[in-house]
DNA sequence: TCGATCAACTGGATCGTTCCAAACGATATA
DNA sequence: TATATCGTTTGGAACGATCCAGTTGATCGA
């Protein structure tokens, strides 16, 4: 037995177990795992017999050591908003475990303190516990990215370099500005003329992306804009407060929202006023959230393609990762649009 | 310079190189960073400017080799059940996170296959990816447990072992009974009598503990149950044809519900019926997921304490971890209700 | 027949840490 | 003075994998 005397009964095998069960070197087993193109077929069978019969697989630790890399990619989360509709990183999360185990890769998560954005990051990193980040908040542009840069760190960003169009960091992202063209558009379809917009502070590229997408569709059919727009907080207080106001003062028949959150908001005012969300006022959300999904008559939301996003975003990773390291351009996705009872008469079957 | 001609100039410290700038050797070092007492105080100070300066973190991966354990623990994530209200995954995720860490330990997310519920473990386990599990799906019965327990892998459950009373894992969960008697009573107390009850199939051990607790409430009062229950599959749409046939047969005032899921199909179909919620019909809900924050009036919904599961969990888990292990029994924690809107005129400031 | 070439395989060194047994100097005890 | 004890520190070995240089044996052309 190729056992040291003092190992538990119960310890995993190690390659010299299999070396030895199949009459060849420790070397040659791990071609055979690593490399089966080097080995003479009888040779890889006779080894992928004896692997399979002690149950073998590599240690990770040992293999992290020699190799220097974990095979580990760290993901911040971010305490969970409460009183908010936002569930995105919700399947963005499965997607992306999903897709990284595909890749050989899983998953690591850290706590995030909204206060510093960087704590967490700089301790992985040099532990060598992870081989690189995905990178989600980026929302008032993103110091991570920069010091990240600063430190070498492999990272992917999920959001563009918005203060920053030069970085040279791999990023995917989703195009706002579409989804909420794609919004307006579709209640433009429907016959309705004053579509007002709720959206967020002017310092928030993404609020400001996704603005521009619906001041696109009305301008492209020759619809003002003016007094039908609103920037406030992502709270549902604040959109039912704005949609409230833009009510009484632009009698708007549609709402195109930054958010599902926001969107709510509207529902809440519309709740308030007795009128039919679909029948009296169309309402459109932003990230398609479970609460899109399930609140009567349903919200129309604007969906993003998360499993696509973690698809290209596992690929960066694997390009960043790879010797020597691959860095394509961003990549930018286009979301759809998922039409529920909120802006159409069908939720009541009507 | 300890540091080998070779290296690469960005490589991180090691053990030798603080030794060498403090002058000691490699273990004292070692100790410094986990047996601090062991050294005398100047020694210790010395060694820790050496490692204050270098910015040295010990190197995960040859820890894990030569301490064999990973400080990582296994969570097996589900995919979003689209169109469903459930969330708590996400609040019991980032406290387990955050509660980890103050541990030392991170959190390992890998993908579940529904059909296999086994699926990831065992490879996790034997590559000493792991050090421990979190098992969060115990809805009907668990294989897992029963599975990791002849592995001898350790792992705490999140829910109790329903159908094996006598295991002996660690485990925490809420009591369910509690948090529905909690929301029963508190319409009752408002002055309801017919209070309906709906909930999932009977083969669902959490779906039949929470019933109880309604049950409970009910009898304590001296009112009969009967025609007022119903036993559904976790979906909108049920609950919203099972409170329509309800309230047409038994003419409740009021509905407690297994989850937020169901109790939004309840507003579906008052809605439908042009009732309001809170002011017509008392609508109550489970796991105050972000649904029912945000949905008007605001969906009354009974929260479990995850912040506390996720403390009691590492606690198992530290106790399970340690030399000798010790487990200590299961621990049965309290939900509280969150009141709004479905279940109060607050929600309108009437 | 010889050396060159090549596929196939081997054994030692190594990654950075902790375990272990031993060594050290200083003090206490006989 | 010699021995035992203790607090402190040390260097070698080990964890289990991969890297690297080298060996083996067969095939090939000259």
């Amino acid at each position: 037995m190729a056992r040291i005397p003092g190992r538990q009964p119960t310890a995993p095998p190690t390659l010299a177990d299999v070396a030895e069960r199949a009459g060849v070197s420790r070397q040659t087993v791990s071609n055979a795992v690593n490399n089966p193109d080097l080995l003479r077929a009888d040779t890889l069978l006779r080894v992928q017999e004896a692997i399979e019969e002690l149950g073998y697989l590599p240690n990770r630790a040992a293999r992290n050591l020699r190799t220097r890399a974990s095979h580990l990619v760290g993901l911040r989360i971010n305490p969970v908003q409460e009183g908010t509709a936002s569930a995105i990183m919700d399947r963005f999360v499965h997607s992306l475990v999903e897709t990284s185990r595909e890749a050989g890769k899983h998953v690591l998560l850290f706590a995030g303190d909204p206060l510093d954005p960087l704590a967490g990051y700089d301790d992985l990193l040099r532990s060598t516990a992870v081989d690189a980040f995905v990178v989600t908040d980026t929302y008032l542009g993103n110091p991570q990215a920069t010091w990240l840069g600063a430190r070498r760190a492999p990272f992917v960003a999920f959001g563009r370099p918005w203060d920053n169009p030069g970085a040279t960091h791999p990023w995917v992202d989703v195009d706002g500005a579409a989804g909420c063209d794609l919004a307006t558009s579709h209640l433009l379809d429907q016959g309705h003329e004053r579509v007002a917009w709720i959206g967020w502070r002017k310092d928030s590229w993404i609020g400001e992306d996704r603005r521009s997408g619906w001041t696109r569709a009305m301008r492209a059919r020759g619809l003002a804009t003016t007094g039908l727009a609103s920037r406030v907080e992502d709270t549902v207080a604040s959109g039912r407060g704005a949609s409230a106001v833009l009510l009484d003062e632009a009698r708007p028949t549609g709402f195109v929202c930054a958010s599902d959150t926001l969107a709510m908001g509207v529902l809440h005012t519309l709740a308030e006023r007795g009128l039919v969300a679909g029948r009296d006022v169309a309402v459109v959300g932003f990230d398609d959230s479970q609460v899109a999904q399930v609140v009567p008559p349903g919200l129309t939301s604007v969906r993003q393609p998360l499993e696509e996003v973690a698809v290209e975003v596992v690929k960066a990773l694997e390009g960043l990762l790879a010797h020597p390291p691959a860095v394509g351009p961003g990549v930018l996705l286009t979301p759809s649009l998922a039409v529920r009872g909120s802006s159409s008469a069908v939720g009541f079957g009507a």
